[in-house]
DNA sequence: CGCATTTCCTGGAGGC
DNA sequence: TGCCTCCAGGAAATGC
């Protein structure tokens, strides 16, 4: 399932692959998975140039020349990435654009269609699905800003997930992000104490970094670029692990339900109630 | 406002 | 081996 780090490394390789390229002919094996600009693709597509490649969250977005926005949201199962004509595609590829000049092609894909392509120009007219919202990029939210979403009188891992409030957490990256802080996902945000809110927003951005680092974590659909799985799930100190041992304080991980998301905590070190600044206060710096 | 529930969808896992 | 059911969840819509 395709969350920041997974995203991150995903445009990584596609700045690199698209750096320069002119797309050429369009295949379009599902119409209803893209949206949004009503003309069809095999005639908005063609012959246009790739800008800039970036994302916001988990939202992908590919600057086409003509003003032409590309949004990409890879929602469960979704992959975007760059392939070599020849190679066969994968199953449930919907789109594939040939890059002109090159024996390579674009191809996005999804096995469960959550995800899906948003294509606007500026107009006003709108068809399929709405592109999902997107606030601030957790990645680049400094302290001040993530205190004040913190303000919200909601459980703090319905809040995490929330794309509108801070954009690119999904469900792995919140579970481990709220062990490392030792925060119980369903305390209330606005209980938070400042310390607590420091120690998650740091949690966060280390947990982040590095899976970026590690090509992001592969449990079962998410391929990295070339076909190859990211490295962050041996990491993994809580998601999934429900009925193992806390590696931090050997406890039994529990399992709960959380905004209908399944969640796995430690009783012990994930206290629901507040948790002193005192104890898990830092030596240095 | 916030929360749970339902919807979309497929592949993998488990039961029999 | 094969069929059935359940489950995973990102995000929006709906009901309370």
């Amino acid at each position: 399932m395709p969350e920041l780090p997974e995203v991150e490394t995903l445009i990584r390789a596609l700045r690199h692959d698209l750096r320069g390229a002119r797309f050429g002919r369009v295949r379009v094996a599902r119409r209803d998975v893209i949206h949004g600009d009503p003309r069809p693709p095999e005639r908005l597509l063609p012959r246009r140039l790739v800008r800039s490649v970036g994302r916001i969250g988990k939202r992908i977005e590919i600057e086409l020349s003509g003003g032409l926005r590309f949004f990409t949201h890879l929602g469960m199962t979704g992959s975007l990435g760059v392939w070599p004509r020849d190679e066969p595609a994968a199953r449930h590829t919907h789109l594939i654009i040939d890059l002109q000049g090159q024996s390579a092609q674009l191809r996005f894909g999804d096995a469960r269609r959550f995800g899906g392509i948003w294509l606007f120009d500026g107009g006003e007219l709108s068809v399929g699905k709405p592109l999902p919202a997107v606030g601030c990029d957790i990645l680049s939210a400094n302290l001040a800003c993530f205190g004040r979403i913190l303000g919200a009188k909601r459980a703090i891992k319905a809040l995490l997930l929330d794309q509108h409030a801070l954009a690119g957490l999904g469900n792995i990256y919140c579970d481990e992000a709220l062990f490392e802080a030792c925060i119980h996902p369903l305390r209330k945000a606005s209980t938070l104490s400042a310390d607590e809110i420091g120690r998650l927003w740091r949690a966060v951005g280390r947990i982040l970094r590095a899976a970026i680092r590690a090509k992001g974590s592969t449990i079962r659909d998410y391929r990295g670029p070339g076909g190859a799985p990211g490295r962050f799930q041996r990491a993994h100190r809580v998601y999934a692990r429900d009925g193992l041992p806390c590696t931090r304080c050997g406890a039994e991980l529990i399992r709960l339900i959380v905004a209908g998301r399944g969640t796995t905590a430690c009783p012990a070190c994930q206290p629901m109630g507040s948790t002193g600044p005192s104890r898990r206060r830092r030596k240095t710096r």
